[in-house]
DNA sequence: ACAAAATGATAGTAATACTATTATATTTGC
DNA sequence: GCAAATATAATAGTATTACTATCATTTTGT
């Protein structure tokens, strides 16, 4: 996919950073271990300082680039939010039928991620696995109305609209596109982290996935 | 409901407490004050020294109960799912009809919780609300599997596996009993915090409950 | 080559998340 | 009713976090 669009940036609210990590080595390290290291530790033991020691800056430069590690998170989901709509729009496109454009859809929004490198500093994998663990985290903050009044969640809520818009198309009568189209990406998530850590409350698995799940249950909503 | 057991008891994993709270007044204080001030503050800026300030006791004494305030969470949560498991299965014990025993159960998951006062150190309207923000917040964590090995998420997995059954007992063929049980208990969450703070993202709201989507969708998935 | 911008180094602060110790209440068992 | 046990309070102390501020050094653009 990175073949077509060379040049594509992902455009992330810029309140979301003091200077864009994307304008400049340091920033673009920043952002591709921070992914790593918050994989790694987790978000809640993830620190500034750790992530100076890692890529051998000073926690100062970090300050730089962003305010703190909740509106770092907030940049990276929404980068991944971004990516994923990008990577919807570009497949869907063109499908006549609305049923296969949707199915489509759903197909890319509850696959695990695999290998793209499309942004060459960003690691998509372990980005899809950062937010499959922290997504939450960024929005269940008593800040969180101030920082949707600020725009901090448009390409998440854009992407859940999308997809309305498309259970719409299949079935004009339906009464909670809205609904289903979040209880779908929000559930996606939660169906990923289940087959990881409580293996025995879903039957996503090795042998069916996520999207497999969604695909019956959409269909059978909708028909 | 408080009237026909007013001896009942949640029966919280012991390892979640040092000294168990319900024994004792300041344990109790700790519990019933320590929800109003989660509630109040989010989960992240609540503390023990805040807690002790306002109850009047000192922050050692509080962790002579709970080591750490995640433990503190992981006990509130786990007794609200206990409390909630302890509603379904009183309320649809003696319903002969499947379809009708699952339609109750999903009411009564789904329902914004009301006045109960079974336990009166408890404020379960609070505590709900507590659930809605902070409950992803207990299991995202790094620990999750030793955590979970030590039990501390029993209670609610016998909710899940209880929906599923549920579930199975409305249509044995339906391939994703666990799944759609999951769904609906971490959906209906999902759904009463987007209708506090993201209302354009779903059709749930003043005039539409999550109690109807979710009947709706469960009963189209199941025909 | 020079100014401006970016980064690094160091220091400092208030708060957090505890642990440890000692003192004072309160309860209970006899 | 009193001593012993238990519970709670008070105080102090530690390492870490989440920053801010200042100044030095390096990099860069023209």
């Amino acid at each position: 996919m990175h073949r077509l669009f060379p040049s594509l940036r992902i455009d992330v609210n810029s309140g979301l950073y003091v200077k864009d990590p994307e304008s400049s080595d340091l920033g673009k390290r920043i952002v591709s271990e921070g992914i790593l290291l918050i994989h790694e530790l987790g978000f809640e033991s993830f620190t500034f300082k750790k992530l100076g020691l890692k890529i051998g800056s000073n926690e100062s430069s970090l300050y730089r680039y962003f305010e703190n590690k909740h509106k770092f998170l907030l940049y990276l989901t929404s980068w991944y939010w971004g990516w994923m709509e990008y990577k919807l729009v570009f497949t869907t496109h063109s499908l006549p039928d609305p049923m296969e454009k949707l199915s489509t859809a759903i197909q890319i929004l509850t696959a695990t991620t695999e290998e793209d490198g499309a942004f060459t500093h960003v690691n998509e994998v372990v980005l899809n696995k950062i937010v499959i663990n922290e997504f939450s985290k960024s929005y269940l903050t008593k800040e969180v109305d101030e920082e949707n009044r600020n725009g901090y969640f448009v390409i998440y809520k854009r992407l859940v609209s999308r997809i309305s818009e498309m259970i719409q198309q299949v079935n004009p009568d339906y009464q909670y596109p809205g609904a289903l189209a979040s209880t779908l990406l929000e559930g996606a998530l939660h169906q990923h982290y289940l087959k990881e850590h409580f293996p025995q409350l879903t039957e996503c698995g090795s042998s069916t996935s996520p999207a497999e799940y969604f695909l019956d249950l959409i269909q059978r909503s909708l028909s």
